[in-house]
DNA sequence: CAACTGTATTACTGGTTGATTGATTAATCA
DNA sequence: TGATTAATCAATCAACCAGTAATACAGTTG
């Protein structure tokens, strides 16, 4: 019956939204899905300069969607919410989706559609 | 083996997932969860105003979110991504474990732990 | 201890985007 | 024409992001 999102929930869930809504922080959980990272490994991995990074992880970490742990000089992230990767995947597969749906119907229009039906706008 | 995500994609997913990072914009989706509604209902169920709601109807809309369907005057809009609703209830399922998990500790804080180990801090 | 190095965070800045609102326009129909 | 519905315009305000520079922190070395 899909029970219907409560208003309280609106805010909530848009916060959740808004932390995956951005390339960089995308990047820096696929560096995390791997495994525990420390900050310059992620730095290494996304291409991105160290300030930027360490923002990134510490929206993430407050959002709760990674947690932290120091060690001597470096501290080390890690995914710390589920959803994180089922989103991600729900997500890409779609993309995929719409690619396909776009190749295919490029596909028709290039040969299926040939010769037949010449007079159509 | 969870497939790495692409970089070209990284794009694409902030950009499905930044338009369900807005209150405004969920409350619309979910009014239309319901069911097709046009721009009056929309703004009577979301309570804001009709220059607000027209304009996310229209990112929406071009987003490929939500489909357009004009009847004289009105113009009704409706769910047209499968993707949403399910989004949707995993982060809705996923508030609702985090409350709960703080309502334990809460609990736990309050009656469970009462008398005993009286001496930690 | 003081100086120094490597690692991570914070502060500050400029530029960009986004949200909201009131007023206006466009389209449709009585 | 007048009423209704939706889209657009113009203006304001807030949030966000990248980058540089400055700061903090832990450990090492002299």
């Amino acid at each position: 019956m899909a029970a219907a999102i409560p208003d309280e929930f609106l805010d909530l869930m848009a916060e959740k939204f808004r932390m995956l809504a951005d390339a960089t922080r995308l990047a820096i959980l696929r560096s995390l899905m791997s495994g525990e990272r420390n900050v310059t490994q992620v730095v290494d991995e996304t291409g991105r300069n160290q300030a930027n990074v360490s923002k990134h992880l510490k929206m993430l970490a407050e959002a709760g969607l990674v947690a932290r742990r120091k060690e001597g000089l470096q501290v080390f992230y890690r995914l710390n919410d589920p959803l994180v990767e089922r989103l991600c995947k729900l997500v890409c597969e779609t993309i995929v989706e719409e690619a396909q749906k776009d190749l295919d119907r490029q596909k028709r229009l290039l040969d299926g559609w040939s010769g037949r039906n010449p007079g159509a706008a």
